[in-house]
RNA sequence: GUGAGUGUAGCUCAAGUGGUUAGAGCACUGGACUGUGGCUCCAGAGGUUGGGGGUUCGAAUCCCCUCAUUCACCCCA
């Protein structure tokens, strides 16, 4: 015991051990659950793309591809990048495989493994778990807010308190021009006074200037998307923030929220959570109507958003679950051994979770391994119970043990009551 | 990429201003109890004190370097 390996897990990773695991299966299934209830579809995408697909789609002024993404070469020169974000795979998806031609309207629902390469820190990890939905096709501001919803619903059914949520409009690319104008101009004598960020955001993409934690105070009257809408946008942002009344989900409106990606149009959202220290943003989202048809498809509307899951398992309220097993067989020769293991694969194929102690342990030995195990049930052959055709059951919560015939029915009648 | 903190057994932590062989609890293995778990008692195993160098008669302790890790900044999920 106690060899040291040389090796370990890699900045940014964690393994998630078995008592862990058994939560992260249950939130998986209520996300499955409740994404399947709105009707959208799971998809499931490679680990790695090419380089291109993020530099296009995600951008190239974001922070994401500027400096987070892994990125290698395969043995044929091809420059490929572990997916930091989902979307561009879905896009990618979508337009490579046709779906269009499956009706004007997809919805599709990921878990899938995201990487990012930056320092970790509580909340965010280099490799990290995603949940997101992507509804292709509609232009309506209903689809944005059963987006929306379809997040509060997991929430709400994991039972994660304490979830805000924010929302804003940036507009089209035509509202935009006006707005980025104005913007520049209100910038113009300011840059010496702004963060080397903020100077580069002026050439790059100037609206995330507003997103500048450092100068806020110092752009507080700065011109702001929202009123800068066309009609068209406007109307948009109004039935979105209608269909949320509608559905009684509350919501603060943030003039200044305008997301890392450069391909939000109109509705942008993001959740947070405030006691979950400086990683305080559950999930986000928006409306990218121009991105596929930049990606070389048809005119199309779409809208998503996606949910750091190990950010949002650091709310789930209680404790890991003990692991625990149906039935431990305890025996103590090789034949009332053999005999148990009948009974056992007997008990596997009915759907029992069951084990053994393959060692042949003493029989101390393997009721403490049982009781390790959580096991509900011992069954215990010796001797004197191959002898009269019997086995003892016993029942380790109550302690009680009681004699049935070795007959297979006759077990799994008693494991039922 | 920048800043601060922390590294001692599988885990949580001890070892006054440097001083014999680095300890305890939990967990692990075995025994007391050779056909019955949890409770109790006893015993055992488990350490390059993150690594390297330096100061010193002597370093877990002081200095330097390095690595890992945590938190924060930036940004995001």
């Amino acid at each position: 015991m106690g060899l040291k390996s040389e090796f370990k897990n890699i900045k940014g990773t964690r393994d998630i051990l078995p008592e862990e695991a058994i939560r992260w299966k249950k939130v998986e299934d209520v996300i499955r659950k409740k994404m399947e209830s709105y009707n959208f579809q799971e998809v499931r995408f490679p680990a790695f793309e090419a380089t291109d697909l993020f530099r296009k789609s995600t951008g190239e002024s974001t922070d994401i591809v500027k400096k987070e993404m892994f990125t290698f070469e395969d043995m044929g020169g091809r420059s490929l990048t572990l997916k930091p974000e989902g979307t561009p795979s879905v896009v990618r998806m979508y337009l490579q495989h046709g779906l269009f031609n499956r009706g004007a309207l997809q919805k599709f629902y990921y878990i899938e493994r995201m990487f990012r390469q930056e320092r970790p820190q509580k909340g965010r990890y280099r490799e990290f778990r995603q949940f997101g939905a992507e509804v292709i096709g509609s232009v309506s501001a209903e689809t944005d807010a059963e987006l929306v919803k379809s997040a509060l619903d997991v929430f709400k059914e994991l039972n994660i308190k304490g979830i805000e949520l924010n929302i804003n409009s940036i507009g089209c690319p035509r509202c935009r021009k006006d707005f980025v104008k104005e913007l520049k101009s209100f910038l113009k004598g300011k840059l010496n006074g702004l963060c080397e960020d903020c100077n580069r955001r002026y050439a790059e993409n100037p609206m995330r200037i507003l997103d500048c934690k450092i100068d806020r105070t110092k752009l507080k009257d700065a011109p702001v998307p929202s009123d800068f809408l066309c009609d068209e946008c406007r109307e948009h942002f109004e039935d979105f923030k209608k269909r949320l009344d509608f559905l009684k989900i509350k919501f603060n409106i943030d003039s200044r929220l305008v997301r890392g990606l450069d391909y939000y149009t109109k509705t942008v959202f993001e959740f947070v959570n405030t006691s979950l220290g400086s990683q305080n943003e559950l999930g986000g989202g928006g409306r990218y109507d121009e991105l596929i048809k930049f990606m070389g498809g048809e005119d199309t509307p779409a809208s998503g958003y996606a949910v750091g899951i190990d950010r949002m398992m650091l709310l789930l309220p209680g404790k890991d679950e003990k692991i625990s097993v149906d039935v431990y067989l305890v025996t103590f020769d090789v034949e009332s051994d053999l005999a148990g293991f009948e009974i056992l694969n007997e008990l596997r194929e009915r759907g029992f979770s069951c084990d053994k102690d393959p060692m042949r342990r003493s029989v101390k030995a393997q009721f403490r391994e049982a009781d390790r195990q959580n096991a509900k049930w011992v069954i215990i052959i010796g001797e004197n119970e191959i002898k009269r055709g019997v086995v003892q059951l016993k029942n380790m919560n109550k302690g009680k043990q009681k004699e049935i015939p070795m007959e297979i029915d006759k077990i799994v009648k008693e494991l039922k009551c």
